[in-house]
DNA sequence: ATGCCTCGCTATGCGAGA
């Protein structure tokens, strides 16, 4: 089983490098962010014409998230458990089952946060405390599961190209590691740490002062698996030439393949 | 130092992104 998460920002700005890339790389499973759009706006019919079951949680003009499966779903929820208030359409997750194994599937777009200090840092620490609790509750299921998208969380210095530039950043501030750090310590594996040492490994590059062709990129779209989704993880990858095709995203895809 | 780009908005510059 493929699963990709790519934050595609703005899915009808990408509806072209979106068809191609699932024309292409065929993921059983993509995780799509920052979709920008209502759920009625979603470009649905193209992406089912390519053989998937598309189910979105959209939002006008910012945010919104989608799965898109080539397996079946079941028990789809839409929404962060913890803040009947909060209208940001940035967690949806499913039960995908697969040839041999059904595994619970969270997507997400964790806030972004800055500027830090100030009340958007503040919805992002508490958004991640509803993670946490999230994530608690989906160890205690004991079933296979994963939560990955755009974690917004730069994890450690290796994982941006200029590490002192994000000093005083929402993306790697202190207090957004150690949230980090904590829901990985319930007992998840980074599944691409789990499988790949080192620096120069990116998931994001800005738009802005050629951050791509002097590879300035920063590591902040991530797998965290269960114990027992863990023990599933064939291969973590990234799909770095994503970014230098026409009209890209500034993310890029980050891949696992689960024997399941 | 700031902004550099890109997106969506019922726009014609702005907020948000990271």
């Amino acid at each position: 089983m493929k699963i990709a998460t790519f934050n595609i920002n703005g899915v009808k700005a990408r509806i072209n490098a979106l068809t191609d890339w699932l024309t292409e790389s065929a993921p059983d499973v993509a995780l799509l962010q920052e979709i920008k759009s209502v759920d009625e706006g979603f470009p649905r019919e193209m992406i089912e014409d390519l053989g998937y079951t598309v189910e979105t949680h959209g939002q006008k003009g910012f945010n919104g998230v989608a799965i898109l499966s080539k397996l079946p779903l079941e028990d789809i929820t839409r929404g962060l458990p913890g803040d009947d208030d909060d209208e940001q359409a940035r967690w949806i997750e499913a039960t995908v089952i697969g040839d041999t194994d059904a595994v619970r599937v969270c997507g997400l777009y964790l806030p972004n946060g800055n500027p830090a200090p100030g009340p958007k840092y503040d919805y992002k620490l508490a958004w991640m405390e509803r993670l946490h609790a999230r994530a608690e509750a989906l160890l205690a299921d004991e079933m296979p599961a994963l939560m990955a998208g755009d974690y917004n969380i730069i994890p450690q210095p290796e994982d941006a190209k200029r590490p002192e530039a994000w000093t005083d950043d929402a993306l790697f501030r202190p207090e957004s590691r150690a949230a980090f750090r904590k829901i990985l310590n319930l007992g998840f594996t980074e599944a691409f740490r789990a499988r790949t040492f080192g620096p120069g490994h990116y998931s994001f590059w800005d738009y802005q002062a050629g951050a791509w062709n002097k590879d300035d990129g920063i590591r902040i779209d991530h797998f965290l698996l269960s114990p027992q989704c863990a023990d599933m993880l064939q291969e973590c990858w990234i799909e770095k030439e994503v970014r230098g095709r026409e009209k890209p995203s500034d993310h890029v895809p980050v891949w696992v393949d689960l024997k399941a």
